[in-house]
DNA sequence: TCTGGAAGTTACAGACCGGTAACACCCTAG
DNA sequence: CTAGGGTGTTACCGGTCTGTAACTTCCAGA
């Protein structure tokens, strides 16, 4: 697990690593900062020396995901270079794949659910990345020559953050298992009346 | 707000019903047993008296909740009588109405993101309510004559649980107000598939 | 080889957590 | 009026939490 980030690299680098996943794994409440530097193989000290607090730790962690996250849309380019459509179904599959390899649900979700202060500074990062997220898709969707685009993506959206909850409270064998049968209905569904 | 509650009624019942309150605003880890009784107007002795620990008062809150929940079913049966369909329409209009009314997601998704030990007794409950509510809106989606219920059924309840997720994550001018045009669209379309 | 900054170590502060013990009280049923 | 159970009060236990202070060690670059 994170002992692979342990060995060599900057202390830094290996707190935001062990405390990202950890954080997805128990929680953020659910995790001390003395278990992420001792699991970091570090100390305390050093953890308060490159942020200045738990909050800005957790900030920091959701940066990162999304920033990790948001590298699929590179790869989708690379595997159907030009081809809109082709790259949807690829974030279709994508999906899907995340759902039956990970149990527990979205980090940014889930921070949300925990983080309940209107002004915790996550919360502003979290709507600030879904909302890019979002953008993302629609774009995707509309570059494919969705016509309702918009819908669409918002559509698959909230489909996808519905499986990846149901994973979280009934398993991977529940509604969660027909996502991709939806989401291929859906679009095939857009597609009928696309304006393009 | 609970001091609605506190007013007059047995210690047992003030304390459930406010920390089904505080459990539901700032999350359960987020509040501690003793404001909970402080809250309810009583003290943690009492309360230790009436739950053996705070995970039992979390499960008899889940239950509760379910409960109260589950009074709707009632509510469209008695709106409208033997049409399922006006039913399932009724079903829609409500989850909306929850979206728009009630920024925090669902509790028992909610638990779940916090109660990460794979054993912790709120897990098992949250299953089994999450499971008993999809059985009813797949029976609901059947008696209303829609061909494929439970895909009917399933892609609603992923629908509407995406959208109370980006309620809470983005606020309620995201994609959640296309909700009921989404869950219309797939009456619908699924009518149209109807055998029989 | 020397030096300066990054990292490790230990100890601690102050608050909060879930849970319990011992005891005083009050109100109602008999 | 009396007995007893439900309730309130206070104090406490051991543990954990975020965050800090003071000091030592290590290592790379000049």
């Amino acid at each position: 697990m994170a002992d692979g980030v342990v060995e060599r690299s900057r202390p830094r680098d290996r707190i935001l690593e062990t405390a990202r996943d950890m954080f997805h794994k128990h929680g953020i409440k659910g995790v001390g900062v003395d278990a992420i530097t001792e699991a970091a193989g570090t100390n305390k000290m050093t953890l308060y020396r490159h942020f200045e607090s738990k909050d800005e730790l957790i900030v920091e962690c959701l940066r990162a995901n999304a920033a990790k996250a948001g590298a699929m849309w590179d790869v989708f380019e690379a595997e159907f270079p030009g081809d809109k459509l082709a790259q949807l179904h690829a974030w279709v599959r994508k999906a899907a794949a995340v759902l039956k390899a990970d149990g527990r649900g979205c980090d940014m979700a889930n921070a949300a659910a925990e983080l309940t202060e209107p002004d915790h500074p996550a919360r502003l990062v979290i709507k600030e990345l879904k909302e890019a997220q979002r953008e993302r898709l629609v774009t995707l969707c509309r570059d494919a020559g969705i016509g309702q685009a918009e819908l669409l993506a918002d559509t698959l959206s909230l489909l996808f953050e519905g499986a990846r909850v149901s994973v979280q409270t009934v398993g991977t064998e529940g509604p969660s298992t027909q996502f991709v049968r939806m989401a291929e209905g859906l679009i095939v569904s857009f597609r009928g009346t696309a304006a393009g």
